[in-house]
DNA sequence: TGAATCATGTAAACAGTTACATGATTGG
DNA sequence: CCAATCATGTAACTGTTTACATGATTCA
């Protein structure tokens, strides 16, 4: 049988799920739900893998299922965060070290090798990605926050946000005025 | 036998590959040199994913490969883009949609779910990310770029490590004086 | 009637990483 | 003599995604 270690490290998205477990029990469902309100615009698994973390969680002793039998709803799996889930979560914010940032930008490797295509196509994506920015700008400046820590990811995405902006201006300038 | 159709869409590793073939021939170890020195700081796929990434592009009919006998070094397969690879890595540009971006921060993950974990240590990580973005910064201002494409790349990366910086700074300030 | 929501998963594939392996040559 | 550079890969693994599957209920 595989025995895992308790003190195995955990993935990112093991991370994230119990960090929202954090927040309350929930199930599955209501996670991907939180995903999208809270954490979504910088950490977003797919739904199977939230499904496929749960019972691994429960296995490693981190968190506690309770099945509650609905009337008018289908069943579902409430999960909670355990002492030792919480200890895993702590464990990991403090030892496991954040992969250095940027990394791995696709949109940049297209600007880059952008003289082999077509110039107007080229600035179509750094517009499309500054309209992204702006949406994301102008729901984070609605959103009124609290919590000190979720505050600082909020004022995070806008600094980014504005940088994507102001980048993408002068580059779909700059790539405008030049011959295709 | 496994016939790939052309119009399969290149992997993002593939992309880039490509790309670099496109500013000349190049073997594989070449490649992970070029890599360091240009897309690095936005891209950097493992030594063996280029290895095993290049027989496909060969395959495929996007890349030729010429082996080169050298005496007092190891032989090399030297790589260079067909026209078949410029078209397909023109349509990789222009067609395959970029991701959106910010995507997968998990130093933000962390911040978001600070409040489980020691506040110092927490500093730290986001100390550490700042420190980063001020070497990215120094070593980005000093590249003199004459190429459009090249410089915008530039560009953004000192534009986002302008972003981190600000917000790195701010968060550490922020988070020292909450009690922990 | 039919789309959206609630609710949970499986199976297969995939891109990419880590660790390992080999061996010659050059320069301090 | 030893570390670094040149040069190329294989094997095993892993985290994650995509597509598929099921079925009840609510609301327009």
């Amino acid at each position: 049988m595989t025995v895992r270690t308790k003190t195995a490290q955990l993935t990112t998205t093991e991370a994230a799920v119990l960090g929202l477990l954090s927040h309350g029990p929930r199930s599955g469902y209501d996670l991907r739900k939180d995903v999208e309100a809270s954490v979504g615009y910088f950490w977003g698994p797919a739904k199977s893998q939230i499904y496929a973390v749960l019972p691994r969680l429960v296995e490693d002793g981190y968190a506690g299922v309770r099945k509650v039998a609905q009337d008018q709803r289908p069943d579902k799996s409430v999960y909670r965060l355990t002492r030792a889930g919480r200890d895993a979560l702590k464990r990991w914010i403090e030892e496991t070290p954040a992969p250095p940032d940027p990394d791995r930008n696709p949109l940049l490797l297209k600007v880059f090798f952008g003289e082999v295509a077509s110039q107007d196509v080229l600035v179509e994506h750094i517009r499309q990605r500054r309209l992204e920015a702006e949406a994301l700008r102008s729901y984070l400046e609605e959103i009124e926050e609290d919590d000190l820590h979720a505050r600082l990811t909020i004022r995070w995405g806008l600094e980014y946000a504005g940088a994507v902006i102001r980048w993408a201006k002068r580059a779909e300038r700059e790539l405008s005025g030049s011959r295709r």
